[in-house]
DNA sequence: GGAGGTTACATCCAAGTTCT
DNA sequence: AGAACTTGGATGTAACCTCC
């Protein structure tokens, strides 16, 4: 909440006479008319309310604030830190920023100024350094005369740039603590107050409210989520609900919508989303419940076997065998036969490469160790990754040597047995792979030939047999020869 | 009845930008 | 750093309302 420097010498005034000032000694003493006074007392009343407390106005005694010693402390406190904090560079433009992305309308640059204890010409050089910045988000700062500055954009992308900002200034393990220290303390100290205002771009009560319902649901998820994407989840949620109550609307694009809509993270979304409507009184939009998707399927997943052979699309299981076999080559110590390793690289690539597509955003606190530690295996693994990413990526690269690809013992199959063997059922996404494979008719390719030849003879059980050592009967051939006619 | 709170409106000043 | 310029917001006056 944004208090004008006049505004917070009325709360002074205000708090400094608990008996009653009337607007005629509060304009003398701040030397403006009584107008001026009563104008600027609709701006305080929200903030003393904020407070549980409550300003009342009586003819023959004046205006006062009423409610519990405790409570008005809390405020005295609150306004004397507004007027008594220096800040360095960096802290005072994230105080703007948080400023700017708090009030959603135009800011004046003396206000900030006043403030911040600095000159307009010193916001307005902080405002020059963060306009970069700002843009990066898809967001724009105006600065218009008469007018102040504001930052213009979409809700969504002002939203990303304040969980952004929070997790710039936190380490994320150690935010929900914080977060959870400052709801009990109340902060009745002088803490460090970007931290303080961090902290204040989302509601506290709410924030533990909404960790409390995904803490309880975690548990019928059908994977768990790492660290850094919960807290993210938890911080895009209290935003989520907080610009949802103040009815302002979120855009999703509406196909995108209808392409995620039947993804098991939907599912969960829409489930998190009922819990929170309960919770809350208010009603989800099924736009937000896209971006909840989003972020579990960003989520970096620590899974359970069952669900990522399910799940994990072929594509991604070749890239990562693909990869493997490159470094392996490279490093000269063959790690194709490591399927820990294998089942561990497409559990990390697959949220990977969609935070990718998403412009969603990695960020590893280790990268910079890694990269002096291990500068060179750094190189081969960027080298790799660049060879099996790129855009050269071609269906019979993936596809060549299909036999060689369709050996009891290789990805396809031998992954598909054991999930078989652990569950009970086949995963039909790897059946369907395999039966891409068994269609691959390419004359460039010899063992594509010599396979469909052998289709030719023995038919697709043959084959199968032949090279899987698949029996006819089992339940992956059924199922393979099933998606080979949805094809 | 009067002390004090509220509202409408015309005016003027100062804010922010631009240029030097 | 400072002067010129444009424009919109803050201000004060005055009339009105409300409650002790």
């Amino acid at each position: 909440m944004y208090i004008s420097a006049r505004e917070r010498k009325i709360l002074d005034l205000l708090l400094a006479n608990p008996k009653g000032i009337t607007v005629g000694d509060v304009a003398k003493q701040l030397d403006v008319s009584e107008r001026t006074v009563h104008r600027d007392l609709k701006g305080v009343e929200p903030v003393v309310e904020s407070y549980d407390l409550q300003l009342i106005k009586k003819a023959g005694v004046g205006i006062q604030i009423v409610g519990e010693e405790e409570k008005k402390r809390q405020l005295q406190m609150h306004v004397f830190r507004l007027s008594h904090t220096e800040y360095t560079p960096e802290e005072r433009q994230t105080m703007i920023l948080i400023a700017l992305l708090e009030s959603g309308e135009p800011v004046k640059l003396v206000s900030l100024a006043n403030d911040l204890n600095v000159t307009v010409a010193t916001i307005s050089n902080d405002l020059d350094k963060m306009e970069e910045k700002v843009e990066k988000h898809g967001l724009s700062l105006i600065r218009k005369r008469g007018y102040g500055v504001e930052i213009c954009g979409s809700e969504a992308a002002k939203r990303k740039m304040m969980s952004e900002l929070l997790f710039d200034h936190f380490d994320e393990s150690q935010f929900l603590s914080l977060m959870k220290e400052s709801i009990q303390k109340k902060s009745t100290d002088l803490v460090n107050t970007v931290t303080e205002k961090l902290l204040g771009l989302v509601d506290k009560e709410k924030l533990f409210m909404i960790e409390q319902q995904i803490e309880a649901m975690k548990e019928n998820l059908p994977f768990t989520i790492a660290d850094s994407s919960y807290i993210a989840l938890v911080i895009h949620l209290a935003l989520a609900i907080e610009r949802i109550v103040q009815g302002e609307a979120i855009h999703f694009d509406a196909q995108h919508l209808q392409a995620i809509r039947a993804t098991k993270e939907y599912e969960t979304a829409e489930k998190i989303a009922k819990k929170l409507e309960e919770v809350f009184h208010v009603v989800i939009p099924e736009e937000e419940i896209g971006y909840i998707t989003m972020h579990l399927m960003g989520a970096k997943l620590r899974t359970r076997r069952g669900y990522m052979l399910e799940e994990a699309s072929l594509a991604i299981a070749m890239k990562a065998q693909e990869l493997i076999r490159f470094v392996s080559d490279k490093i000269e110590i063959d790690l194709t036969d490591d399927y820990p390793l294998y089942e561990d690289l497409i559990v990390h690539l697959k949220p990977a490469l969609y935070r990718i597509q998403h412009h969603m955003g990695i960020t590893n606190p280790l990268l910079h160790k890694i990269m002096q530690d291990y500068s060179e295996l750094f190189h081969i693994v960027q080298q790799g990754v660049q060879h099996v990413f790129s855009e050269t990526d071609e269906v019979i690269r993936v596809a060549r040597s299909p036999i060689r690809k369709l050996g009891s013992n290789d990805r396809l199959i031998r992954p598909a047995m054991k999930y078989y063997e652990c569950f009970g059922e086949v995963p039909t996404s790897l059946a369907k792979g395999i039966a891409a494979l068994l269609l691959f008719d390419y004359e460039g390719d010899a063992e594509a030939v010599q396979l469909q030849q052998t289709i030719k003879e023995s038919g697709v059980e043959g084959a199968l047999e032949t090279y899987a050592k698949l029996p006819s009967d089992h339940p992956l051939a059924v199922e393979i020869k099933k998606q080979m006619l949805y094809m």
